[in-house]
RNA sequence: GGACCCGUAGCUCAGCUGGAUAGAGCGCUGCCCUCCGAAGGCAGAGGCCGAAGGUUCGAAUCCUUUCGGGUCCGCCA
């Protein structure tokens, strides 16, 4: 039994469609689909079969369009299919039809929606790799949420997914990372020094200086005693002490990153190293392959026109070719000190991922990093051997506000809202839910007052409310029959033709958008659909029961009446049903009452 | 100077990969609780989809130009 009712109706026009213009070429027929109308004078699914191909059939697309239709409702079991508009087919389903899909959803539960049009194909999705210097703050909270509901609707979209954590652990902001411990270090075995006195011996000065430190600090004491200091608790030379600062500083960040993550709902399944990747050796060989295909060479960059950099001068460089793969100018691959750069380690990280098996990989990036994503592109089609590709999704900077104000934040002052923090205050759900309340790319703001208000401008709770509504009515229902009667699979078995009423086939309508909902949210990597596909359900549902308000007889639960009820049971309990599939998507708990 | 992202109702934003008369929330105006959860619903007003060209049966959506806002710009990660 298909669960999307879109994708069935369109085989069935393309069959119809086919037998109408039989040498109708293939990238025709893929353009061809079936859409939920906008107006349901429209009746329920319309089609553009008619007027994507009538040039090439040399017809006029109304009167394709007829040919088309006419046999459309015996083959397609369609109450109705006729020829509107420019050219549109406007597909009805019969009511039979339409309720017949509520069984199905009772007995799929949270699984409603599951599709198999990733056909297992394996995806890596990589995000948050947040450097781990530091706790996690709320501007890498929007890439946590989107990356992992994107992880969740591609899998249930049917692909193969690996959530993915890239440790960027081998730069020089680890290193600045073990002396900030350092200093920690010496401050839990009780030195003298002051922490600018300290400073001054610190290469490149001294980052980091949050007291998150502080614990890692006496974590280091506790192991090794004062044994990686100079006498007096003074610094010792750091052949001694950094690789073994580094490498535990390194270890409880990460710690604490995963815990907060988890706090988020967030848990990757693959967290790769930078530096094991680069001791292998992965970036020299990577250079090496892109050199065999003639994509390396020695040469000279122009500045950047209209900002030349004070320090410029001209220098050779080994330089990828980028520009013959979309990008706007070659990427240099080879520091001065002739070292790799970052990029050329990112090359082979992203090699590395193909080579683990990704057919498609998904970095999700902050804006910041906007510049760096057609040189990534490039370089991943330049390596790719079989066919693997790359989308980066970018999200947008978010703003914090307070009742209304904007919260400001500064790294230096110390003043910038931990991810823990935001947990704390707003909850994970809220969290979640409303970081998918913007489409990636664009900005947005994050109202701290607004993500706990129990009103309808906030859309968590809103959808929460219709599934507390829904649990609340079958709660109530158990006065009127015993509880296996209202079981999923005995619902599921309703006399369902008492569900007549327009607003109840329309909620119908919306249960059965689900399955279409998933799978173009998986294949566009746009998570924030479900989102609002949630949010328009909850209105439909909120719509519904204000009829009940209005008309007693369309109340859901009706003393007289036990088969009409239990057949509005069924729908109920159905949209609760999508409700869940659909907050599983994006990460967050339903609610079984509201207080 | 260049690259990328965003310009849609007074405000905050959707718009399903080019479809029919462009939608929702907030705010504004007027309504609806003896009643399954009013933490809700209905109705009204509000638009040259930043602007100008182009592509075609058809454009908010694609292309070019342009004007605003944002992110970034040879060795940082």
């Amino acid at each position: 039994m298909t669960q999307n009712l879109f994708a069935e109706a369109r085989i069935h026009v393309l069959a119809a469609l086919h037998e109408a213009v039989p040498s109708l070429p293939a990238d025709l027929a893929a353009r061809v689909e079936v859409t939920p109308t906008r107006d349901p004078a429209h009746g329920d699914m319309a089609t553009n079969a008619a007027m994507v191909s009538a040039r090439h059939a040399g017809r006029k697309p109304a009167e394709l369009a007829a040919a088309i239709a006419a046999g459309l409702p015996a083959r397609a079991g369609l109450a109705a299919a006729e020829v509107a508009g420019p050219g549109f087919i406007n597909m009805r389903l019969s009511q039979d039809t339409l309720r017949a899909q509520l069984p199905v959803i009772l007995h799929a539960g949270e699984a409603y929606g599951d599709s198999g049009v990733g056909q297992g194909e394996r995806v890596n999705v990589e995000y948050v790799s947040a450097n781990p210097t530091g706790p996690m703050h709320i501007g890498h909270c929007r890439g946590a949420v989107v990356g992992d509901a994107l992880a969740r609707v591609l899998a249930k979209a049917g692909f193969a997914v690996t959530k993915e954590y890239y440790i960027n652990d081998a730069g020089a902001q680890v290193v600045a990372l073990a002396w900030a411990a350092y200093w920690r270090y010496l401050q839990a075995l009780g030195t003298k020094l002051t922490e600018e006195e300290y400073a001054v011996g610190v290469p490149g000065g001294l980052q980091y200086r949050g007291d998150y430190l502080v614990p890692v600090g006496q974590a280091i004491a506790h192991l090794h005693g004062a044994s990686l200091a100079a006498e007096g608790a003074m610094p010792a030379d750091p052949a001694v002490w950094l690789e073994m600062v580094r490498g535990t500083a390194m270890i409880m960040m990460m710690a604490s990153i995963r815990e907060d993550l988890k706090a988020l709902g967030v848990v990757h399944d693959v967290f790769t190293s930078e530096r094991a990747l680069l001791d292998g050796g992965a970036a020299d060989r990577s250079i090496e392959r892109l050199t065999e295909r003639g994509l390396i060479y020695e040469g000279v960059l122009e500045p950047p026109k209209g900002k030349t950099p004070d320090d410029w001068e001209p220098r050779p460089q080994t330089l990828f070719r980028a520009t013959q793969f979309g990008d706007d100018v070659d990427r240099p691959l080879k520091k001065s000190d002739g070292t790799n750069t970052y990029f050329a380690n990112d090359i082979a990280y992203h090699e590395d991922k193909a080579r683990r098996g990704a057919a498609t990989m998904i970095d999700v990036w902050g804006a910041d990093h906007g510049g760096y994503v057609s040189r990534m592109k490039a370089a991943v089609r330049a390596l790719a051997a079989g066919g693997e590709s790359l989308d980066v999704v970018l999200c947008q900077i978010v703003h914090v506000l307070r009742g209304g104000q904007p919260v400001r934040m500064s790294k230096r002052a110390g003043s910038f809202i931990t991810l823990r923090d935001l947990i704390d205050e707003v909850g994970s759900d809220a969290v979640r839910f409303t970081m998918l309340t913007r489409k990636a790319d664009a900005q947005m703001e994050f109202d701290l007052d607004l993500a706990v208000a129990q009103t309808r401008d906030n859309p968590v709770y809103y959808v929460q409310y219709v599934h507390a509504r829904c649990r609340s009515v079958l709660r109530n229902a158990a006065e009127m029959f015993p509880a296996a009667a209202l079981t999923p699979e005995a619902l599921a078995s309703a006399d369902l033709s008492h569900l007549t009423a327009e607003p109840e086939l329309a909620m119908i309508r919306r249960l059965v958008a689900w399955p279409r909902a998933v799978e173009g949210a998986a294949l566009a990597h746009e998570p924030h659909r479900i989102a609002f596909f949630l949010y328009d359900l909850a209105a439909d549902f909120n719509m519904l029961w204000q009829t009940g308000n209005a008309d007693a007889t369309l109340r859901f639960l009706r003393a007289d009446h036990p088969a009409e009820t239990l057949a509005r049971l069924a729908l109920v309990a159905a949209t609760a049903a999508v409700i869940r599939s659909g907050l599983a998507v994006v990460g967050v708990v339903p609610a079984e009452e509201l207080r």
